[in-house]
DNA sequence: TTCGCTTTTGTTATATTATAACAATACATA
DNA sequence: TATGTATTGTTATAATATAACAAAAGCGAA
């Protein structure tokens, strides 16, 4: 997968650095008030507007157990599509994004046995993280 | 995994029969419809309490991406733990749920690797099925 | 049985997440 | 400039989910 690129306006830039800054998994409203420290009148629609957008560009992630958005770690990476793992913790709530190919080779196999072509391999897994283990 | 025996109210029967009955992943506010036919004054937390008791026990499984919830089609099934995927049609909105001991393996790696402990496996994958292929 | 405890369900209200629909603006290019 | 397309603004509302507390049902021990 080579990043695509998309016309980077001041509303979608805005919205990365958000993410960039919180460095964590963020909801849509907590975007949305962030981004109206500089857009008071901003609206939800703004916001999950350009979600979808990101997403669509592989340039943020939406982690569906937690109804959050994260930017996507490896913006720049591989030209390979390897599978993507989202290792959500569920005591401390941090997100943890790992590319592993080991992946993709089991991945590929139900793909073809069931005939079911994949679009979107982005696997979520919950437990608890190292640092929760203590 | 061994499946958990629990108390099988009422209630949650009546909700295990239209899951069971609908062959496919319904939204809270479908089951909570159909629920109305008997008990016309249902309420979202009635329906919601049943789900979330149901996951505990490993009967229902949520299909987070689509807000919805699908009877576990394994019930009785084997004795290890085994990695559980979705199959997610983004067509025809089926869900196919499958059981694949291979995927287990790259999954305790990663577990392992990332001192993560993984409580759930379940790994939703988003594509178009056999059928919508044509 | 009756008491006390726990689990389950009922009920009211409200919080949270997400989208529809249409208007306005910006941007590109002939 | 005129024309079309992409993006953003705006209002309203839909869809999903939970908090909080009350009532009822189930169950074991005295």
């Amino acid at each position: 997968m080579t990043t695509q690129s998309f016309t980077a306006t001041k509303l979608r830039q805005e919205i990365i650095t958000i993410l960039a800054a919180a460095q964590k998994p963020l909801k849509a409203y907590d975007i949305l008030s962030l981004l109206r420290e500089t857009r008071p009148n901003a609206q939800p629609p703004t916001v999950y507007r350009v979600l979808e957008f990101l997403k669509n560009k592989d340039v943020v992630h939406e982690v569906s157990r937690q109804h959050t958005y994260v930017l996507c770690q490896n913006a720049e990476a591989g030209t390979e599509h390897e599978a993507n793992l989202l290792l959500i913790c569920t005591e401390c709530d941090t997100v943890t994004e790992i590319f592993e190919a080991q992946l993709s080779k089991p991945l590929k196999k139900f793909s073809k046995q069931y005939d079911f072509a994949i679009n979107c391999s982005t696997v979520e897994l919950t437990g608890v993280c190292q640092q929760c283990q203590a």
